[in-house]
DNA sequence: CACTACACATGCACG
DNA sequence: ATGTGTAGTG
């Protein structure tokens, strides 16, 4: 290994780079080449002759993980399969996976993603007594979650839940399953209640660092503290201002937390930023400077000022929509840019639509982030239960997503009677399926009896070749073919290609686990830890990579972390941008929008383009929409606003006046 | 008793 | 596009 630290980074960064002991605290400002030290630090750390296992490495998202394992390993030069760098949630599974026997779970055991615990909670609260479409569900799950992570208390109103709570936790338990905050929980609990399991941890890792600081939830702060406290060889780095998760959890106060909990702790600020024309950051710091809750940091930049940033306003979404195609086809021609250097911005997945309209019908080819990820699909989903009962029967809620799926004639009806024999043997669905399998006074008809001694029977079958052949992926499509998924398809969706693509989505699958298991870095190419692996997959993990050339369309959120070399931010108005909910929920939100509105700025390398409509259409209905408010916040003398002159389509005579008054309350 | 077909409402801000 | 509720059928 023989890298020129030194003159790959500028003065700070190196500085950044090299202070490897005791705890560092990182303040990165947008585009100054955080991932850059990250890297050159694990690097630097192997230079030093740390062994890899020792070093833990904590990113957001498995993308990024996965992103910098190859570039770490790009600019060492060698692999580095014992070099831990994993999200929390992936961290925490590998404890769970090591260890949860401790809490009375069973190795394998299932993880629920969100949509699981809502189907989980749907049929609990039936059975509790909620009418069905009474209460929220996704509203009930987020509380549930504020009070697992210790980020809520239970108050006079969510009191009524609280059985619901403790039904749902055993209900998990029962089945062998964990969500997505008990991959933190867990964790925490066996490192605090089981000393030698925090010993084993501490012994093993001595070098701590955790991405994107600032989104960390107490809970996760608390767990890396856990094993890294003792060495103190923790680095952390952030960007308070790109703090855009709290509704989640995320807590930059941690930041806060972090100096007080390591008293001599050594600063660093990267304010250089390699991204943005001086016009663009200049903006993006005048519009964060408005945020009270921050710490200072003046973002610089050697480059050339740049174009000015264009503001414009347009009749309607549709109008939009074409602006931005028009844009990026003329921008494209001058600058000889490729498609995928632009990425175009919104605050909402709704927003999307109209935009891809006018891509479709410029001919402009595009790629959306966001949206139901490949695992989440319907077809996925059923497939996956099949794995799921397979490596871990106990889990009854998935038993019952697949029992009847293909149609195998096991309906409600039996479905009751099973559930009764479970509860009377006080055991899971599976086992008392089983049960009555070979209970000759089973009072269940013939025929039911014979679906469910073939189901049953498949599910040993496929259980044993599962786990006594290698080839799980072909194992998997035999399994496909026998429940007969291709006809199910076919039968649910008769027109058009809806069949064909679902089925390939399911391919899709079977590619994914032959992937896995024949993947030579693979430590453990097992059923669980494929499974595990895959539920705890965010939507940007199987984004394709920019190997194609389109335009990048996606939320704010999503692109945290890329750059674009143009950038249109669109729907910059007024309960978009700030956006009402968030308003409404509270006030103060206002600060995290501001930073959203940020995030999004400061995403842009050359070119800025911000859209806002007069008119919107929000659920069938044509509203008027102010622009937002953030647009004021931006020195005048750095942004060309553009007002679209009124086109004089029908809709648009029909509010012909309103609009010249609006226009004239404008000047 | 399970299945089918059809009407229906709902589209969760952001992962 | 998806889930849910209902009535009618074999």
């Amino acid at each position: 290994m023989d890298i020129d630290f030194k003159n790959s980074l500028n003065d700070r960064q190196y500085e950044a780079v090299r202070m490897y002991n005791g705890p560092v605290l990182i303040l990165a400002g947008a585009g100054s080449g955080k991932t850059r030290v990250i890297i050159y630090r694990i690097a630097y750390l192997l230079q030093q002759g740390i062994p890899q296992k020792s070093i833990l490495a904590v990113t957001f998202t498995n993308k990024a993980a996965r992103e910098m394992s190859t570039r770490v390993r790009d600019l060492v030069g060698r692999n580095l399969r014992n070099l831990t760098i994993s999200t929390f949630h992936a961290f925490g599974s590998k404890i769970l996976r090591e260890c949860i026997h401790i809490l009375g779970y069973r190795l394998n055991f299932s993880i629920y993603d969100q949509q699981d615990k809502v189907t989980l909670l749907k049929d609990l609260a039936r059975e509790a007594g909620f009418k069905n479409d009474s209460l929220d569900l996704y509203a009930v799950s987020n509380i549930f979650s504020g009070i697992k992570m210790g980020r809520l208390r239970w108050t006079s109103f969510t009191d009524q839940y609280k059985d619901l709570y403790s039904e749902y936790n055993s209900h998990l338990k029962l089945y062998n399953a964990v969500d997505f905050d008990d991959l933190i929980t867990l964790p925490i609990e066996l490192l605090k209640g089981y000393p030698d399991i925090l010993k084993k941890y501490r012994d093993r890792y001595s070098y701590f660092m955790v991405d994107e600081f600032q989104d960390t939830s107490l809970i996760q702060y608390e767990f890396i503290k856990l094993i890294a406290y003792h060495t103190k060889n923790l680095c952390v780095v952030g960007d308070d201002d790109q703090s855009i998760y709290s509704w989640r959890g995320a807590n930059y106060g941690n930041i806060l937390t972090f100096e007080q909990d390591f008293p001599g702790y050594k600063e660093i600020k990267l304010e250089q930023n390699y991204r943005s024309t001086g016009k663009i950051l200049l903006a993006a710091n005048h519009l964060i400077a408005h945020n009270k809750n921050r710490k200072e940091k003046k973002l610089w930049t050697g480059t050339e000022d740049g174009e000015f940033l264009q503001f414009s306003i347009h009749d309607n979404e549709k109008c939009e929509g074409e602006f931005i195609a028009e844009q990026i086809k003329s921008l494209k021609m001058k600058n000889r840019y490729s498609y995928s250097q632009f990425g175009v911005l919104v605050r909402t997945n709704s927003l999307t639509r109209s935009i891809e309209e006018a891509f479709v019908y410029a001919n402009i080819p595009y790629k959306v982030s966001g949206g139901m990820s490949f695992f989440q699909r319907k077809e996925v989903k059923d497939i996956i239960s099949y794995l799921r009962i397979i490596a871990n029967p106990d889990d009854d809620m998935n038993l019952l997503r697949i029992i009847n799926v293909p149609r195998r004639g096991i309906g409600k009806k039996s479905i009751q009677y099973i559930t009764q024999v479970a509860i009377n043997k006080s055991c899971s669905l599976y086992s008392a399926i089983m049960a009555i399998c070979h209970a000759s006074d089973a009072d269940i008809n013939k025929k039911a009896n014979t679906e469910l001694s073939d189901f049953a029977g498949m599910i040993e079958y496929y259980r044993q070749k599962f786990f006594s052949r290698n080839k799980m992926a072909d194992t998997l499509k035999s399994l496909v073919e026998h429940i007969d998924y291709w006809g199910h398809l076919v039968q649910e969706h008769k027109k058009g290609n809806t069949a064909r693509w679902k089925y390939m989505n399911v391919e899709g699958l079977i590619n994914s686990l032959a992937d896995y298991e024949n993947d030579p870095d693979n430590p453990e190419p097992g059923l669980y830890s494929y499974l595990n692996r895959i539920t705890i997959l965010t939507n940007d993990d199987n984004q394709n990579t920019q190997d194609e050339d389109k335009v990048n369309l996606m939320t704010i959120h999503s692109a945290k972390g890329l750059e674009f070399d143009a950038v249109f931010t669109a729907g910059v108005e007024e309960t978009i941008i700030p956006h009402t909910r968030s308003i409404e929920e509270d006030a103060s939100n206002i600060e995290e929008e501001r930073r959203l509105f940020y995030v999004a700025i400061t995403r842009a390398k050359k070119y800025l383009f911000l859209t806002a409509c007069r008119q919107r259409r929000k659920k069938g209905k044509v509203i008027d929409v102010q622009i937002s408010p953030f647009i004021d916040e931006i020195p005048d003398d750095l942004i060309e606003v553009y007002e679209e002159e009124d086109t004089f389509t029908q809709e648009d005579a029909e509010n012909y006046f309103q609009k010249m008054r609006r226009g004239f309350e404008r000047e």
